[in-house]
DNA sequence: GCGCAAAATGTAAACGGTTACATGTAACGG
DNA sequence: CCGTTACATGTAACCGTTTACATTTTGCGC
């Protein structure tokens, strides 16, 4: 029964043996340095037990001349909570990407939150990867995934982790989505107000359930009508190659609504190269209106949503369900707004 | 002398009584469903020492049926390394900011690091928050920042967290930048060549090394010659501005070097409604080679950058950093390359 | 100076992992 | 049948915080 440790409780040590970096600086050693207990520096950290004046001076002058910063890992670990949010992207595209994350940082930093970003992941495995590597370090996830996804991952995420979609259907979670299919009907009588009637309409992947519902506005507005749908996935290229068939196509469409800004961007300096003038000729439309829809050459008529909007409202309805987790399932939907400029006229106008 | 608890030392109780959110399973909880220790769950998880096949069977099996999922926030205090690395970037504007993270991001992936992102950064103050929130969670940093606030940022780190800077100039870090000079000196010789005396410029940001930079190599080239600056701050409004500054001046250039692509965009833009013909009346040119430049129309003749090469390298670095700390401050360059597109031309083939 | 409540501070368990070291067990040679 | 060894597994300290509870100090009335 001899223990072969002593049976005293040793002073804590510091390091144990095989550590490769050099020792930051813990509480212990500001606690040691102003000649008090750890506790007490945590509550003077905290701000959130009296603490002697005097006593405080001390800590403070103690942090400071060690340059102490916590260990945020430590202390989430502690309390169970991070201040932190978790952003989980696809593989989205320039603009539009930014602009969410954009909108979310915003949001996130006047309540004091921070975001954890993971971006470009094109498939399960590695969105699941990604969730895992957030697991105990957010409070929760806003998510844009393709929707096959969700599912899936619903099952590799802890359990109780408030997680908030964008752009996706499912039943079990609060989502915000952009009201497509209204958008893409405004601008198809946008279109049809204009005198056009042959309107070719270029797809983002079908995967995408934004694109999805553009496309179901187009349809909507073309019934009856011969529709052109040539198959894109949102990049300026797609845009790029689409109008190669459009304008092989007999009869010729008289504009072409891109299911979003950078493949309408890409049809545009396809036109340009063809020597179609726009909107003479032809009409380009878009959808999102990005910060570079208006500078482009014509600048872009669009549907305009408010992309950053979309973030600060996914964490806003995110720190809602943190506060009150059995809230209802709260799903919201961005408005959006017909923006006319000039690439889009009306049809007849040719030459 | 009389210990008021128990000398016993009491099963660990699995949760004091103010937790807020539901249990989360944790490794406890797989190694009394598998009749194992959390050791013997740890070993098989890391796959790290010999553990019998069949115990190993059990325990993945337990691990399965509760969904464990590891707190990676845990495991990073433990083994004091998160395989994750920080980014902090200032308020950069849209795709340039994208294209870093994502060269990064890709880098990382492949060594199995994740990372951790934080934009928007304005001031300084800021800054040290963002940095402060890292510590714990990052093992380097990937910092962008005007480099006035370098010192003062250093000072709020943490001793001996690896650090990389992107486009900025200090002596005691590893840093990747751009040859700006180079690639400024590159596009005056491309105007020079096609005729070009009278050239405007306008700039970046002041605090920004890319922009002065890149401003040093335009004043170089235009020794002697008259100079026409235009103060901008790469945004496209800042390039559509400055158009109108550069229609007044008399003599009126006959070329725009924008320090940006988004600014040039900007200004083809303005040129347009100015009903100013490019480039047959005015070049204009820019810097970056961004995803959209040669979607615009004219197509912009510009200094490509590998943005997201200067990620990937910046990754590559602090990795090589976390691997020998000892080992020298390492500076690389990114050279650039000139594209002629459609946007500059000779001068006088004017009307 | 004493008793007692209130205020300030300290002690140590817990958060969820990893791992050094201790312990138990099976195989094997003698 | 025992000692040795190698292998498998368990125990508990530790990472850097927070915080319930215990303990000490202070202030005050008498």
């Amino acid at each position: 029964m001899t223990p072969s440790r002593s049976d005293l409780p040793r002073p804590r040590r510091r390091r144990r043996a095989a550590n490769r970096r050099a020792p930051a600086v813990t509480i212990h050693d500001v606690a040691a340095r102003a000649g008090v207990s750890v506790a007490t520096v945590s509550r003077v950290l905290n701000r959130k037990e009296i603490v002697r004046e005097e006593t405080t001076n001390q800590v403070l002058a103690a942090a400071k001349s060690l340059r102490y910063i916590p260990n945020v890992a430590a202390r989430a670990l502690s309390i169970r909570r991070s201040q932190t949010v978790g952003i989980v992207l696809p593989d989205v595209h320039g603009e539009f990407f930014s602009e969410v994350i954009r909108g979310i940082d915003v949001a996130a930093r006047k309540d004091r939150y921070h975001i954890l970003v993971s971006g470009s992941h094109s498939d399960v495995v590695e969105m699941g990867e990604v969730l895992e590597a957030m697991h105990g370090r957010v409070d929760g996830l806003v998510v844009m995934a393709p929707d096959v996804a969700i599912d899936s991952l619903r099952e590799q995420l802890p359990r109780d982790l408030p997680m908030v979609l964008l752009n996706s259907s499912d039943e079990r979670h609060p989502a915000i989505t952009i009201d497509n299919y209204g958008g893409a009907r405004a601008m198809m009588r946008h279109l049809a107000g204009l005198g056009h009637k042959r309107i070719a309409f270029i797809t983002g992947p079908a995967s995408n359930a934004d694109s999805r519902d553009r496309l179901r506005g187009y349809r909507q507005s073309m019934r009856g009508a011969t529709r052109l749908e040539i198959a894109g996935d949102f990049t300026e290229h797609a845009g790029h190659e689409a109008v190669k068939q459009i304008l092989a196509a007999d009869p010729r469409p008289t504009a072409i609504f891109a299911a979003n800004d950078s493949m309408a961007v890409g049809a545009l300096s396809a036109l340009h190269e063809a020597g179609i003038d726009v909107p003479r000729q032809m009409s380009v439309v878009g959808f999102d209106d990005i910060p570079i829809a208006r500078y482009v050459n014509p600048p872009l008529t669009t549907i305009r949503v408010e992309i950053a909007e979309l973030g600060r409202r996914a964490f806003a309805v995110l720190v809602e369900t943190l506060a009150h987790p059995k809230s209802r399932v709260r799903r919201e939907t961005i408005e959006t707004t017909l923006i006319v400029r000039k690439s889009s006229g009306r049809q007849g106008e040719t030459s």
